[in-house]
DNA sequence: CCTTTGACTCACT
DNA sequence: CAGTGAGCCAAAG
């Protein structure tokens, strides 16, 4: 569990306010940590497992946080919305970064969506036990 | 401190 | 079946 303001990662990282005795952000970075290579989940997905305690856009909002910070064991590329859209892409360094990486991963991407989005994707709550 | 907004989703019209 | 509103919770203005 990390603790609030301390430091995610590296020293230098400008981590701004982000959380201060929250520690959702931590418990979605794990989930998304937790997402298998080639796989993506969606938004609802781990908030779901979390519990549905929060909507999806706090996950969203860690999200943010993981490009805000210098956090890079997150594969926030893993994340799209419900429909299989990589919503958030607008939100990485490149644009175009988030639709690299799932390519990467073999995972097809068209016009901003995954293709075969229902294949790869990963529920959470069925691999972490639900 | 109150208002607005956001990488979402579901339900209703 | 598409458009709209409401619920969601935290952060920024």
């Amino acid at each position: 569990m990390i603790v609030a303001k301390k430091k995610i990662n590296s020293p230098a990282d400008p981590l701004p306010v982000l959380f201060k005795h929250t520690s959702f952000f931590e418990d979605v970075w794990e989930v998304v940590k937790q997402i298998p290579k080639g796989k993506v989940t969606s938004y609802g997905a781990i908030a779901k497992y979390l519990g549905a305690k929060s909507s999806a856009r706090m996950v969203g909002w860690a999200m943010n946080a993981v490009n805000n910070s210098n956090i890079k064991d997150i594969p926030a590329h893993r994340v799209v919305n419900r429909n299989g859209m990589l919503s958030g892409k607008a939100h990485f360094s490149p644009p175009e970064k988030m639709e690299k990486l799932l390519k990467k991963e073999k995972i097809k991407v068209k016009d901003d969506c995954i293709e075969n989005f229902q294949a790869v994707f990963w529920d959470p709550s069925e691999d972490l036990g639900l």
